[in-house]
DNA sequence: GACCAAAATGACAGCGCTGTCAATTTATCT
DNA sequence: AGATAAATTGACAGCGCTGTCATTTTGGTC
């Protein structure tokens, strides 16, 4: 039924050798006999064996996708992006979620590498911070690439975005919108991109000499909730800031909220930004200016890394990607 | 670096062959010898040789999941589910975005699969009731689980839940607390769902003699915006349902935002139920009482019986999953 | 203890492909 | 043309495992 590299060996009458060097890219076969080769495959809509080709050349044209509980849109964003890379090149990918919470995780990860043969790792935070899961991958030699890791240089090329930039330009957009009185709500402690959003943000604010008043920096931890507590601080006040700055979506999904519920209305006095883009910057009412994020390219790139190293000496180490400021309506000017 | 069989055999003192034994749990083992291969393989870290093992015998241990273009969510819980199922049996998940718009979508779905040799397949709604990927699985005699197929009974078992019983609760609770003037949001056409949904609908009305005022009943397509647009459409006259069943949480979500826009409180003046239990239905401001759809459940039972098939007689052609309907703040009796 | 069936084990080929290296053909240069 | 180098091709082993089937061991019976 299913035709073998021999059939097509026989039907173009060459050996197995050739066949195979033809099917992959090899030099050293002259035109004529690889487009014969090839006509002959098409003909008999031949396809090599995965299983054989890993076994014999050690290679298993998969690649893992190692995540630990991110948001449904972000893996699914990674994942689309990886997928395609694959798709140019014949690869495939395994998906493998790991929960760092539990004991067991390491050992899992460690396991599941020892049997699944894969060609290279994705790792997406919190992973690809992971001291014990990078070890692991080091003992192991298998190749990786960290998607936003919050230390580069580990000799290994990485993918990420500039979340200091990306603030710094929302940030700027809204001190260019005519607001003075910026409040700013901070992501989960935990999570690298939180500190790194709000430098940019204090950055920006003191390339123009605007003086950062701390009651208006609270606390959050990406979660909705945690915008809603939030912003009732923020704007429970007489002295309210004009324009807030959250670290993330859900949290300013949570001011839009607590501004609706407290007569405040989004943009005319208050103009709220968000980060990443979910989904959810589009339901809202108003929609959200946001940033967002390059997930899509971070997958695709990182996935690309591991089909084809870059050489050692070109390599750059660490590939960032561009992100983008997307007005909409959650921000007005300071009238 | 990596042992092999054969350096667990000659541990153990015993062939390949019993090793091999040992480690796919076939019978005609000696309990002694079974336990003695299972202590050298635990030493010596053994894990075997995915590829090798599969071209021996040629499964490849590896399940695939189609999908094309579903809500983020929707995939996110379908794999955990299904990637659960496949750690407790030593599978493993690939995951393939099909695009069914595109019309190369068929044969690319043709080539994968005769270049991944997977075990099984997983398909998720819209696919599942796509005649021509159907046909070729059938062709390359893939064992495939559909998940909620508008059809059954193709000689394969499926999975899904009962949207109509499920909808059905859900108008009957609205009833219950004392709503008559209900409102109605369709899904999208083209989505079985949708149609499943309304008869829900219809039948708990009918079940209490309620009549439906056609007025109420209104198209949507499941997008945040068709949400807005049939909310406008049912609020804004003087004659209003008291209750409005969307046939999913973006659609409520619309219907929430519009109500807000309009001062007409929720749940005081109008109740607003969901369905899919989302993300998003907790994020609202009130949050959305709803359906939680058993999607973890159906990629669990999916994946699970792609690796343990039932038996030709005992099989039971559809699995009907166990949905729930939840609560919340968006509903409260009518006053 | 001799005999037989059943259980346990092992020898060996081969899954479909690629790596190695040797053999052959073609091109290049005096 | 002859010699040498370069390009092209092929023979064959073997990747690590499992299926088949033969062999050995065990346990039970009279």
């Amino acid at each position: 039924m299913k035709s073998t590299i021999t059939d097509v060996a026989k039907q173009a009458g060459v050996s197995m050798k050739t066949v195979s060097r033809v099917l992959n890219n090899e030099p050293n076969v002259a035109k004529k006999t690889r487009e014969r080769v090839l006509e002959v495959a098409k003909q008999l809509r031949y396809s090599p064996n995965l299983a054989a080709r890993g076994l014999a050349s050690s290679k298993s044209y998969l690649l893992a996708l190692l995540y630990d509980n991110p948001s449904p849109n972000y893996i699914a964003n990674i994942q689309k992006g990886a997928i395609d890379a694959c798709r140019n090149n014949r690869y495939h990918l395994v998906i493998e979620p790991v929960s760092m919470g539990e004991k067991s995780a390491v050992e899992a990860v460690d396991l599941l590498l020892e049997r699944l043969p894969v060609d290279g790792i994705i790792l997406t935070p919190p992973l690809c911070d992971d001291e014990d899961i990078l070890a692991i991958l080091g003992r192991l030699k298998i190749p990786y690439v960290p998607v936003a890791p919050a230390v580069e240089g580990r000799e290994v090329s990485s993918v990420k975005m500039d979340d200091v930039q990306a603030a710094y330009e929302m940030t700027e957009f809204l001190i260019r919108q005519g607001h003075r009185k910026l409040g700013f709500i901070k992501g989960h402690p935990e999570h690298n991109a939180s500190e790194l959003r709000y430098q940019g943000f204090v950055q920006a604010m003191n390339a123009v000499g605007l003086e950062i008043n701390q009651e208006w920096v609270v606390a959050g931890d990406f979660s909705f909730r945690s915008g809603v507590a939030a912003a009732e601080k923020l704007l429970s006040s007489a002295s309210r800031p004009t324009a807030i700055f959250a670290s993330n979506d859900d949290m300013a999904a949570g001011v839009v909220s607590v501004a609706s519920r407290l007569g405040i209305s989004v943009p005319q006095e208050l103009s709220v930004g968000g980060f990443d883009d979910t989904p959810l910057a589009q339901i809202l009412y108003p929609q959200l200016t946001t940033i967002k994020q390059p997930i899509y390219e971070m997958g695709h790139r990182a996935a690309e890394l591991l089909i084809r190293p870059p050489n050692e000496d070109d390599r750059l180490h660490s590939y960032c990607l561009d992100h983008k400021l997307i007005v909409r309506d959650s921000t007005s000017e300071k009238n």
